[in-house]
DNA sequence: TCCGCTAGAGACAGAAATGTATCATTCGTA
DNA sequence: TACGAATGATACATTTCTGTCTCTAGCGGA
């Protein structure tokens, strides 16, 4: 039963998570339509809508650090963490692809949360950038972008079946890892 | 006057520009406010919100097709139109970015547009394809989808002073051209 | 100074979304 | 079969947004 009532709930989640993420404004009923189930119940579920969107970046944020938590355990090299971390990430491209469509949310807790997130980010950057992996010449904060863009930009290509997991992750490391990495004048590691 | 006008109303797409592409949800007496005027101002300007949205949408369509339409005829080489397409794209951004943010919209002169445009840029990616400049055996809409959020990132960047205008296509153009060049073994032109 | 145009403020009605409550039904389980 | 939990449907009050209208004030030109 609980078991049950947890698969309801993150089937909501999930079909939230797409529907909000291609349209930030959709309202309770249409949410409720796209998953399936009556207004009322996703009001048992969700007392108000802004706890329904808590919800789903608490949920995002959470995959996406379980995702990618052991890396930092694992990886014996920064670029190995990164390539781990596109690897991880791109199947998680939904997640990443709402979190930058659903606007600001007040919510205290999911600030923190995305704070904290976003330094891990900038520090695995900073540390490729310290072995040569990447060029230290370019601010963390644009390869951040530049990452979070081709990990969405990758999601997308997946949704729409014109390539596979693999297929993207390999693209987004590509992209990332060939068009910063240091210049020839840069490069002696 | 009429130029005065004109300006007033330009000053008021900017605004909403802005504002709609950070809060594509924003109602209408927000945009109002953002933009310093009356709510029954901006109603007489555009008759309804749909309206305001679809000019928007218009207006990046055509500014940014001024900015890289004369391209076709000047450039003498396909790296160097995207070159130039990149330099002419960034200080835009913002457009762009509003593009990417206001979701589907249902009025068929700005879908039209927006094909033909797509379609125009997705030429020009495989005309650098077949230079050797960017790699065949990727996909047009993949290169498109990095080169659009390469352009958002870049104009993100800017906005928030971390780069100049130059700077940031400097870095777009390395990640995109380099990133996405085509890799030893098929190199040869 | 007077006229005409425009903008701002506010009232108003209608539509849509939000949140609450109730009731009948269904489905799994004892 | 009987019970309880969960769901769907529906009604309802409240709020927000939308679009229209009117009135007043400011501003430039004749």
């Amino acid at each position: 039963m609980a078991r049950t009532k947890t698969s309801a709930r993150q089937t909501l989640l999930d079909s939230a998570t797409v529907l909000l993420a291609e349209n930030p404004g959709a309202s309770f009923i249409e949410i409720a339509e796209a998953a399936g189930v009556g207004r009322a119940s996703l009001y048992r579920h969700f007392p108000t809508r802004d706890d329904l969107v808590r919800e789903l970046c608490l949920e995002a944020l959470k995959t996406m650090d379980e995702a990618v938590s052991h890396i930092y355990w694992t990886a014996k090299s920064s670029a190995e963490a990164l390539e781990m971390t596109i690897n991880a990430m791109v199947p998680l491209g939904d997640r990443l692809y709402f979190l930058t469509r659903i606007g600001e949310v007040t919510d205290k807790q999911v600030t923190k949360e995305m704070t904290r997130q976003n330094k891990d980010m900038l520090q695995l950057i900073e540390g490729a950038q310290k072995e040569g992996v990447l060029d230290a010449t370019v601010t963390p904060r644009w390869i951040n972008g530049v990452f979070t863009g081709l990990i969405c930009t990758a999601w997308d290509a997946m949704a729409q079946d014109q390539v596979s997991a693999n297929e993207a992750a390999s693209l987004v490391s590509r992209s990332l890892l060939k068009g910063l990495s240091p210049l020839p004048q840069d490069t002696l590691s």
